[in-house]
DNA sequence: CTCCAGGCATAAA
DNA sequence: TTTATGCATGGA
């Protein structure tokens, strides 16, 4: 069990988020993950955050995944004193995070997400792991699924897909499995690119446009200037900002401050 | 019944 | 290059 204080991380926020598909709440302020494979149950008391794995994995697993070295108070410090928007924002979500999740997971998740809602979005990639992701277990001897290899989706047909109900998005995720596995897009390449790179290499999996290509960037590849503007954030663009985002003044973050947004809305709304 | 949810691919202008 | 349209599904 490793317990750790840190400043500006809330684990519930983070869960909530909409950043990843795989979080459980167990209880009160304690939720499961599953992530690259593994299995962690984690639980929060005021700054106080327990971490039910060993140093090790610590250290080399969740450490980076919770992106737990950055320092979230140096993007809050940059907000605009005047914007009152963001101000809001970043005071409803103090302590959400960027994670990194892991690269094929992340496409999967995001080409699922599109004209969708979180609540469907998840029971998909519940589906899709139940069927066709390895059976693993926790410490504790629970089982879990782990998220379905791209070589396992490439071999599966459309109709094997047909129970998760991913509608129309079925054979964008079936076709771009089989890009990759036939070496047409090689992730391993895009994990070494720049954003602007890998956006434009995502873009060419089948169902991946631009805002799914910038939430990939995001959430994977930790390109945290990249900022997706889906409908949500549209809106806030509309209403708050006329003359359009300082991106400049959020230079390098920017995609910081459109998890502040896009949390504050998904809170309020 | 209609409208909408973290858009994309395709065709047409 | 930008702009319209169909697309699966399920909940409000």
């Amino acid at each position: 069990m490793i317990e750790r204080e840190i400043a500006d991380f809330d684990l519930e926020q983070i869960a909530r988020s909409g950043q990843c598909f795989r979080f459980r709440e167990l209880g009160e302020k304690r939720y499961s993950v599953v992530a690259g494979g593994k299995y962690i149950e984690v639980c929060q008391e005021g700054r106080l955050v327990r971490f039910d794995c060993s140093e090790e994995t610590f250290e080399s697993v969740w450490r980076g995944y919770f992106d737990l070295d950055a320092d979230y108070g140096r993007y809050k410090r940059a907000v605009a004193k005047r914007d009152q928007y963001l101000q809001r924002a970043v005071a409803a979500g103090c302590g959400l995070r960027i994670l990194r999740q892991e690269l094929w997971e992340t496409i999967v998740c995001f080409i699922i997400s599109q004209q969708n809602n979180i609540g469907r979005i998840t029971k998909c990639v519940e589906n899709l792991c139940s069927l066709f992701g390895e059976i693993c277990y926790n410490r504790s001897g629970q089982v879990y699924n782990a998220f379905p290899t791209v070589e396992r989706l490439a071999a599966c047909t459309l109709e094997e897909f047909a129970p998760i109900r991913l509608g129309y998005r079925a054979r964008y995720i079936l076709s771009a499995a089989r890009q990759v596995v036939s070496g047409e897009v090689d992730l391993e390449a895009v994990r070494h690119m720049d954003y602007a790179h890998a956006r434009t290499e995502l873009m060419r999996l089948s169902g991946v446009g631009r805002k799914v290509a910038e939430c990939i960037c995001l959430f994977a590849l930790h390109h945290i200037d990249a900022f997706p503007i889906d409908t949500h954030i549209r809106q806030v663009l509309d209403a708050h900002y006329p003359k359009g985002f300082p991106l400049k003044r959020y230079r390098g973050f920017a995609g910081v401050m459109q998890q502040y947004a896009f949390y504050y809305e998904l809170v309020t709304n």
